[in-house]
DNA sequence: GTGGTCTAGACCACT
DNA sequence: GTGGTCTAGACCACC
């Protein structure tokens, strides 16, 4: 995985995952790597792999069993509310920058749809 | 004006700055205030709002006369050009944002439409 | 490192390690001081110091991991367009102020290889 | 006149005379523009005409008389003389610029002839 | 530990 | 008066 330089790893990282869990990649209560692990596979400092289950937890996106490991929290309903609020901190950046170069809604959504169609070939 | 916490303030008075000028309360080639006064208007520090000049004139937004004070571009191409480019960096993190939660094109837009009547109000 | 007093000290350590980069003291990828021991190594502020990586940065001489520290670009492609640029620069500026005080080609070239052997001793 | 941004206006209006000077548009004792002609003339503030005098002065290139004006000094050694300090300076620059990214003496030639064909055309 | 941002205040050359 | 450079020292997020 490449990381973008302008944001923080471990979000990016965060971000990963939940994609990840979305796609059905990992499911409800499923058990997540080990710090070690992860930071193996992340290609990623420890400390930060350390920090991606801290600011999980702390959004109940997932949960620590003493000595057992970290899964991925079991309440869907948690994940829902995360998920909305990344959408809200997401919308909230675009239409900020977009409406600081002066462009509208109906030219936003044209070049949302552009770049969409330029992603998907 | 109020700064937000999470952004630096150099670059948030250079959104403003660009938002002025593409709502044409700025003209091309208008003097800009000294790095004094901006200071004061802007509430900053002389160092910051020189930071603005500088950044605002590696993009090619303004221009500095010697000993006269810094001035918008004369050249409305820099200006779009400028304007592209922060619109495709916008884009693409909202893009990428959206679909790593799994958010597709309608919705999207549909959330954009929501969120942008609730703005106006 | 003694610096000139009519050039910005940033400038004169960008040089250095621009040279020193050349002459393969230093090696792409490469790890760079971090800002503060840099500030140490040549005798500047901090913030100086600081400034000479961005402005690098900005040239595509390094870049920055994070957390990590400040690195040496590991594209030797980069180096070669700066190494142009400077050098274009340089021709310019010597051309112009030759042919201001009515010294052509050839006698350009003559006290180029005096001044040359001189500087040899 | 166009001004290079990186270079005091006053220098290049200095080096315009010397080279005119040079080229026989102007001679010996002539008389030179008022102060205020020259701001004109070079579309310069004022305050930037009368240091190029105090400069040229200093220099010994002119001298003048009270009431009458200035004038370009009678005594061509002190032309030559101010002509050798910059031919001096503008090596000195020169040649630590291009050792600094690692040119030798012969390709400096090389691309000094290179160069001024390409202006020549 | 790393770099990034910000403030404060000084000095300088240029116009 | 203008911007450019430099120092000093602080706080912060990130790894």
């Amino acid at each position: 995985m490449r990381y973008e330089n302008d944001r923080p790893i471990y979000l990016q990282v965060i971000e990963d995952i939940s994609r990840r869990l979305i796609q059905g990649e990992l499911a409800l209560g499923e058990k997540l790597p080990s710090v070690r692990e992860m930071a193996v596979q992340y290609q990623i400092n420890p400390n930060t792999a350390s920090r991606v289950y801290k600011e999980m937890e702390s959004r109940g996106l997932c949960y620590t069993k003493r000595g057992m490991g970290t899964f991925i929290t079991e309440d869907s309903g948690m994940i829902k509310t995360s998920q909305s609020e990344m959408a809200e901190n997401c919308l909230d950046t675009f239409l900020q920058g977009m409406q600081a170069i002066g462009i509208d809604l109906d030219e936003m959504i044209q070049l949302l749809r552009e770049r969409y169609a330029k992603e998907e070939l």
